[in-house]
DNA sequence: CGAGGATTTGATACCTGTCAATGAAGGTGG
DNA sequence: CCACCTTCATTGACAGGTATCAAATCCTCG
């Protein structure tokens, strides 16, 4: 395991970051079961978790950062799946290899755990089979989300979908898309990067947001914004 | 549990049926230890098993038929977020209530499981837990395929996504789509349904597939179908 | 055989993708 | 600390595909 993820950090890393592992920590007072199990590891920006073919061995859990999992097409498109912010549990395969890649959208601290492992110790203890199901669950639910975005939604409400979205899943005020990029959001939501940066541009006019930077977005109108879903 | 169902099953069930519960089968050599728990129940074509808001307790395995679960929005549009064949397990939430609604697409025969009955037999039994593992992961790979069969794609490559993954799904040869109607597959794909008519007209010019009535679509050539997808 | 719904087909408008060019931001080295 | 350079984001013009509206035809079921 140690082996692996700090083989695939070397490889894949762009900004050429060795993986480093973190010291276990301690169980104190009401610390889940469930991370207790496995390792932590720091992945530096984009590196890589897994990839597309490769064994399934082990789920991973966010603690700090984002991730993004994604497939490439034939045509050399991205297309993301899913963004993981921290108390994500991802990585969930039926089989014994990843059908998608998932890299670290910024710097990120992640929980490896073996699936036998979690597996096991959820056949002894409740509390973990519980919390299992809930990230399994919670993985379902996002998924699902994510299909209703597409349905005959123009980009302006794709966008405005997406911003309230992480305003809800990360809980720091009203700023968010912190260090996701256009490319990023347009390859989410199943649109080019222009079609996104124009809805943008286009919420900003209307007050419903504020772009303070390319990589910082606030949500100044929460209410006009849900308003612009339809 | 009985009323419930019995309940819903009176006041949705288009077609004026009662779901009827059937016998619960005996353990035979190698039945899966989660089929043996809950009920099993007969729902009417269109009948519904939840809906949205709904309390969610139990969780749902498909033994013969087809369901949907799916949203309507706010301008009455309804959104099909997911078919489910024999062996599916469906009804995954994270909290108390449904978040979406599910009904069957043909007559068809479910197992009604408790939640907590099943948490508490995967503690029990490993097989159980991996069961429940496995079924969980597969919704998942299921839903993130179909997150993936929106991007970037033409109505023709949707469709002939979606006819491939009946083919794959229902192991009944090639015909497919059986029972499933131009509006639902519209509602999966997010088109509309002149649009599906129109790309199925094309796909059969090209020899790909026959429509020999509006319900039975046949695969003549997957081979095509294929590389269509682009 | 008849009636109602489902599907197909046609004409047109609108939205997004594509291509192209400009502008802004962030990172590096002198 | 500034200039340069690379990457990313914005803006514009145009074409193409799908939604929309309308109507004809086909199926299915009573």
């Amino acid at each position: 395991m140690q082996s692996l993820t700090a083989t695939r950090a070397v490889l894949t890393n762009p900004a050429g970051h060795m993986a480093i592992r973190m010291p276990q920590r301690p169980a104190r007072g009401s610390v889940n079961q469930i991370d207790l199990i496995g390792t932590e590891v720091a992945f530096a920006k984009n590196g890589q978790f897994y990839c597309e073919g490769e064994p399934s061995t082990y789920l991973y859990k966010i603690v700090t950062g984002m991730a993004r999992s994604y497939r490439m097409t034939a045509e050399g498109r991205r297309h993301i799946v899913a963004f993981y912010v921290p108390g994500d549990l991802f990585g969930f395969e039926t089989g014994n290899t990843h059908t998608l890649c998932a890299e670290a959208v910024t710097d990120a601290r992640v929980r490896v755990m073996k699936r036998a492992s979690i597996l096991n110790r959820a056949t002894e203890d409740f509390d973990v089979a519980e919390q299992l199901w809930l990230s399994a669950s919670g993985e379902i639910r996002r998924n699902q989300e994510h299909i209703l975005q597409f349905g005959s939604r123009s980009a302006r409400a794709r966008v405005a979908s997406f911003l309230l979205e992480m305003v809800r899943r990360i809980p720091s005020g009203n700023a968010v898309a912190l260090s996701i990029s256009r490319q990023d959001i347009a390859d989410y939501l199943d649109l080019r990067i222009e079609t996104v940066s124009r809805a943008a541009t286009r919420l900003a006019r209307l007050g419903a947001i504020a772009i303070s930077s390319n990589r910082k977005i606030t949500v100044r109108n929460s209410v006009v914004l849900t308003q612009l879903l339809k």
